[in-house]
DNA sequence: TAGACAGTTCCACATACTGGAACTAAATTC
DNA sequence: GAATTTAGTTCCAGTATGTGGAACTGTCTA
């Protein structure tokens, strides 16, 4: 699997929370599955998951393949989605914004929200000539060794900020993965400090990114934006350059939002 | 609200089916809504409807809204629809085939599939930009008075066509909508001879499309494909010529989908 | 043909969902 | 600024619903 699956505290609220944390864990599977190997995963009895697992394909959540006898997440939750999106992520007010950035820096750009302890992200815009990436519009990511993952955890509330740090899995991806959470912890200080993160190739070999939170002016974290780069394209300094822009952009954003009146 | 809302048989089941509901009705406002929005149009008491929306809320499937008191779709569900999107929707794979008839037709292109009912947008390319993930994709539409829908709808075994067939709102939009059960029954075994479907201004004046089914060996209809056009642009006779090449590219793409073995 | 295994159904039991009613808080009226 | 209305929240006895061990069916394997 990812390093995404584990430390997830669970506390799954009556039928419908459990319903949906099968839900989950067949969406992590990222591809098909039989009921077989969701069963072995899952905490409940056989007769139990079968009964969820029939009532979210019944409600279209899930889809299910006859021939194969496998279960995918179903396409009711794309239309469910599609509100989300309008409604509830940064994307539609920040994309002017983005948009700009875009063309300013000629990198790729991410703009992603915290959601559960994990980086969702909203928006990306492509550099001029693509990398081929990890990433995409509700794609998830994992929080502690993602720039956007940084720059929202170190703006947290300091009780959120710790249930967010205990929900990662802390994967040493690379030699500068931060993989543990006192490690991670004093570098979320460090960006509190500094106003920005950056990610010193900690998820991947070879990319780096400079990023800064989307502040409301109470001080709430409501999501954070990214340039991310190649070592063979640029460098670290060559990030630090668009520090100005990048946090005027997320200045930006963030009094579209307030006006707005954004949620959550 | 839109034509989209009612004529849902529910056949909510259990908890799970009733909290799934809920979330369908809000995201349906297209709006953060108050709960008391919510409580007028529910038939669920006050403190059933109350505890559904604390649940959802809880699961991160509602974004609530502190201030002004509403509640969103969360985004938890674009977390879980980028998983259904890429397991469940032809989008992925009919991507190259799309993006090819897209610059042999230079109209619009919607690839769509039929979600109870209702016509689901699942790809989109217009001459200016490609989509991105769920600013388009992920819309809905009545399934009665589009070019994809009545396609989708003609290939329908009886029994499920009938269900479709109930399951539409028939609004009047225009001259030409079909607007009982009986003139669409007519018109879908018309499509049925024909091969593929027209839509007449029967949706939006002055838009007209031509749109074919996407059939599997075994005769299911998995989506459909349609060149959208405006009587500025084009005409009904101009759409005709797209014929052969809609066509045909509807069968690539179901034979993409017979190899991956496409679900539902 | 026996054995193993995935998937499905059954049913007595108890959990957790229900909803009327009572309560609090905030907005509105007099 | 007290009285009234409206929105949102909590309570709790009753019971509908979900639970899961076990038994059954169908399918693949040796």
């Amino acid at each position: 699997m990812n390093d995404l699956t584990e430390k997830m505290p669970k506390k799954a609220d009556g039928t419908v929370g459990k319903a949906l944390e099968v839900l989950d864990q067949i969406a992590e599977f990222e591809r098909p599955v039989r009921f077989n190997e969701l069963l072995e995963r899952s905490e409940h009895p056989k007769a139990t998951l079968y009964r969820l697992v029939q009532t979210l394909t019944s409600q279209g959540m899930l889809a299910y393949d006859q021939d194969r006898g496998t279960y995918a997440p179903g396409l009711r939750l794309v239309r469910l989605a599609h509100a989300a999106w309008r409604q509830s992520s940064l994307a539609p007010l920040a994309r002017p914004f983005i948009d700009e950035l875009s063309q300013q820096v000629g990198e790729t750009i991410h703009l992603a929200q915290l959601d559960r302890g994990q980086v969702l992200y909203v928006d990306k815009r492509n550099a001029v000539r693509p990398i081929e990436m990890f990433s995409q519009a509700g794609k998830i990511g994992p929080g502690y060794c993602t720039g956007v993952g940084k720059a929202m955890m170190a703006f947290l509330p300091p009780k959120d900020r710790e249930d967010a740090i205990r929900r990662q899995a802390f994967v040493q991806h690379t030699a500068t993965t931060l993989a543990t959470p006192e490690a991670l912890s004093a570098e979320l200080n460090d960006i509190l400090d500094e106003g920005v993160a950056y990610d010193r190739e900690e998820h991947e070999l070879g990319i780096i990114c400079i990023a800064a939170p989307i502040l409301l002016d109470n001080g709430r974290v409501i999501g954070a934006l990214s340039i991310t780069t190649s070592l063979q394209r640029n460098t670290l300094e060559g990030l630090e350059g668009f520090r100005d822009v990048l946090l005027e952009t997320a200045t930006n954003i963030a009094e579209t939002a307030q006006n707005w009146h954004f949620p959550s």
